[in-house]
DNA sequence: TTCTTTGTATCAAATACTTAGTACATTGAT
DNA sequence: ATCAATGTACTAAGTATTTGATACAAAGAA
């Protein structure tokens, strides 16, 4: 199975980027749950027809996210969603999440990309340089 | 002058879209107002050490976006931030301006350094898109 | 008109990205 | 100990993106 994943070689996003998203997606919404082992990198790119090493990839992205785990012969298993990589500081975590989420929230409304989202605040941080 | 814009040539971002990005990032927040000549494409281009067709695209993708205007000899000027079919723009801006704002002071007030705040500010939009 | 300054168009070259293929390392099962 | 299934590393090839240079077009100024 391919675990609902689906691939548009026709796209202009490419392949290993369609793959992590949808993961992403579905560990999001709850359709993977913690725990769920996902198809071995040879078997899902088979059933995508496309290399190993792209679906490889992928997972080693998400990996790095936290969204998953990878065990060598024991394949990869969903980890869950991160928690935006804070000092666990509960009160003042979901504070500092409900006020970005809101920052967001207006920018989009406003018809604002992440780009430029990005880079008003690194405006009103008082950065002059791009950086990463 | 710059007006401000700056560009890293070591950045995995193009210049074209660090241009973009910072241009709409000022305007956004009014550092450039509305009617504000930038510069000519060849000046900056000069300034920053790149080439004008650089500089060109950049500009161009910003009229496309509505957020310049150009005029052949009289320059390029500001429009201002285009209003997604919402009230007033200006009330726009400074509620998305005080809301960046919370976070940053939030943020702060939690202990956290610039780079954390960017990185927060990174994972929410990536959860954010798969909202969509 | 003629000149000068502006943005635009185009295209070849350079650069970066993505992929597929191959060989390798790891690790639990037998 | 051996095997088999897993993820990983590396690299060459193809593809896409980005840049820089040049020539062009528009339009106000002299």
């Amino acid at each position: 199975m391919t675990a609902g994943i689906a691939v548009d070689l026709r796209s202009a996003v490419p392949p290993y980027e369609q793959i992590r998203l949808q993961v992403t997606s579905l560990i999001a919404v709850g359709s993977l749950a913690a725990g769920t082992r996902l198809p071995s990198v040879r078997s899902l790119a088979a059933d995508l027809g496309i290399a190993a090493g792209t679906v490889a990839r992928a997972y080693k992205e998400l990996e790095l996210a936290g969204l998953i785990e990878t065990r060598r012969r024991n394949g990869t298993v969903v980890v869950g969603m991160p928690d935006a990589g804070l000092p666990s500081d509960g009160a003042v975590t979901a504070d500092l999440i409900a006020a970005v989420d809101r920052y967001i929230a207006k920018g989009r409304a406003a018809g604002l990309d992440d780009g430029a989202l990005e880079g008003i605040l690194r405006v009103r941080l008082g950065l002059s340089r791009l950086e990463q």
